[in-house]
DNA sequence: TGTTTAGATGAAGAAAGCTTCAGTTGGGAG
DNA sequence: CTCCCAACTGAAGCTTTCTTCATCTAAACA
């Protein structure tokens, strides 16, 4: 980020810089937008430069194509859940299982439902622009930080903790799905929530009193 | 089905109407065939009536666009799964939790990856054409199996079944469905089964052993 | 103030695929 | 043997959207 030495009135970002910046983010932002308002079906780069306030053109200074385009947005979209559970995971080291899963849970929830309608726009675009990828990215970020965590839990778990870190993942990552593709999402979240926790425990406490390991096929985490 | 009276010496069918339904069997076929070799990008009406062996015309003579013809692979699909979900419920009736939870994780694995190129192509087809109603359809009618099996079981539940229902699905759909997006699925499929069975037994026996119910938010299976 | 150039513009080119429909084929009934 | 119509055919129309690029604007700087 270069930054203009001689301008020392102000330690403003450069202007040059901010211009396309904002033009990015415009573009980015209106790319959810015109996704929640007419669908993907009628998604088209002119529409999304229009409401951005930009023109055609300039949408393509940006992003190569529209496929692109659409990546960007789920990709910035999947890292603010992916930071999320990040951050609950360093913040629960040492607790006990059971406040484990119920922050991580809780974090994880809360994110993808923050914006719902946006989350769900979102998985409709996926598979058009090769959006698995991305999503197993972010899988694996997210699993590391769960498998971090888990490994500092007042109950010792003996068995894979990259397996048992995926499980909860799938079980997270099936509910919210079903949730969001379901006509009310806020109206069921609550017991679901309470249930997935449940859920989550009964598991990880099941874990904890397994005898032995049996590490035998550990999840390949192919780059 | 209109059979010809006068028609004695083979109880076959009425070839105007077989020539037509072997048509639909055709396309529905190549339908699957064409996505599965060039993706759903490069699908066409027109590809797909070339590999059935007919012309574009008489596929659009069964199915009145794109999306529908798509839809009817879908749909097909899922009732597989769903119809050997069914088909296990039944048999399990009666069993010990345990014993159902195998079973029903066992056949409903096996039916995802039966051929799970072929769920992974219908998938990435799912959002272009509403299939997310057709998925919920097909989860209403397997929750209502698994309640059912639920209510028979040695140990008593005292919980919500719907909601267990429901959530034994999530479980089995998100490891499903990561399953599928990995890149090497049948190689990761039997330690995840065997973990995912353990999953559901912890929770079951939990929720067997658990206190009251609080029945409060049923899921709503909303038509 | 003049020059430079990052950044914005948007009309038009080009491609592509869905769907139609006028016309053909052939199995079966009378 | 003829006629009928269900079923099939496939070239071409029509629509739609992506993407380009020649041109314009105005910030930054000397």
């Amino acid at each position: 980020m270069p930054q203009h030495p001689q301008t020392l009135l102000e330690p403003r970002k450069s202007p040059v810089q901010a211009r396309s910046a904002a033009s990015v983010d415009a573009i980015l932002e209106a790319t959810i937008q015109v996704l929640l308002h007419v669908g993907k079906e009628r998604l088209t780069t002119t529409r999304v430069a229009q409401r951005a306030g930009v023109s055609v053109g300039t949408v393509y200074q940006y992003f190569p194509n529209k496929s692109a385009l659409l990546q960007a947005a789920l990709k910035q979209h999947l890292d603010k859940v992916t930071s999320a559970v990040e951050l609950v995971c360093q913040e629960q080291r040492g607790k006990t299982l059971e406040q484990m899963a119920t922050a991580l849970i809780t974090a994880f929830l809360g994110a993808k439902m923050r914006d719902a309608k946006t989350s769900v726009a979102l998985y409709s675009v996926s598979s058009d622009v090769d959006g698995a990828k991305i999503v197993q990215q972010k899988g694996i970020r997210s699993n590391q930080a769960i498998v971090e965590m888990l490994a500092t839990a007042c109950e010792p778990l003996t068995t894979d903790l990259q397996l048992v870190a995926f499980m909860l993942q799938c079980a997270m990552f099936g509910v919210s799905r079903r949730l969001l593709e379901s006509a009310a999402p806020e109206k069921q979240l609550e017991p679901l929530r309470q249930e997935l926790i449940f859920l989550a425990c009964s598991y990880l406490q099941a874990c904890s009193a397994r005898p032995s390991v049996q590490n035998a096929g550990t999840l390949r985490q192919h780059t």
